[in-house]
DNA sequence: ATGGGGTCCGTACTATAGTACGGAGTCAAG
DNA sequence: CTTGACTCCGTACTATAGTACGGACCCCAT
């Protein structure tokens, strides 16, 4: 694990330029080039690690915002905060996926409309009132 | 129900440049104005059940543009195709909402950890490992 | 009939999350 | 010891979904 960064990149399934975009964010940090005064930048298992929950915590609806917030906690050993924020979260992802649920319902009824009925009207706009 | 647009956005809790951006974006018609050369727009049942079907499908993770398709399969009785859209959306729904629950564990499972440990690591990070 | 709030429309600006580009420098294999 | 791919860094550009602004016009109540 000595990383170059477009291999660094990959181990996550992004691109360079996107590691780039997350330093510049303060979301990934900047390794030290090996021989001082030029040279390449090597990233190892932490950055790895940093890069993968980056994703993941995108995945689970937070900004990068809030992920750099979440970075520095763990960093902090910040009990206090971490629990509200994750906390917090939690809420949320529970509406949000409350409300995915309630399209999934909508849609499921739209599909079963649309495939039984050939001719007449296929109520899009209607499936999601109620 | 004849509503200045003000009130028309008020119908579905938007700003009023929301709504003239629906109208740029082709999501919402521009009403004609009552006394031609000149006057005010005025809007509809039609309108707002409309436009409460955009906030609603957006909720649902649709994109402007995606409504924008929805809105034009229900305005034409396009069941095949609305058929196929729905069931695409509805795979990219369950997807979703199951990330959504692996993220949900990892939040329950982390805020676990900090209120239980007052000291000590706090594994954020590590808490969306797996 | 006039004043103030609402409307119209175009243009510009914002935030979020990247993606692309260009030139200079670096590294490793042949 | 060169060549070609990769790296570095700054700047610019993109898409999505709005939000704000400014001048002209409109309408209703006093």
């Amino acid at each position: 694990m000595n990383l170059t960064i477009k291999r660094f990149a990959d181990e996550a399934d992004v691109g360079v330029e996107t590691v780039r975009f997350y330093q510049r964010k303060g979301l990934l940090e900047v390794p030290e080039k090996e021989n001082p005064a030029g040279g390449i930048r090597r990233y190892g298992e932490g950055d790895v690690r940093r890069l993968r929950f980056i994703r993941k915590a995108q995945r689970a609806g937070f900004t990068l915002e809030e992920i750099k917030t979440l970075i520095e906690l763990d960093a902090n050993y910040d009990h206090e905060r971490a629990h509200a924020f994750a906390t917090a979260r939690l809420r949320a992802l529970d509406a949000q996926i409350s409300e995915l649920e309630k399209a999934r319902a909508s849609l499921r009824y739209l599909a079963e409309q649309c495939k039984h009925q050939t001719s007449g009207p296929c109520p899009i706009i209607a499936a999601f009132e109620a």
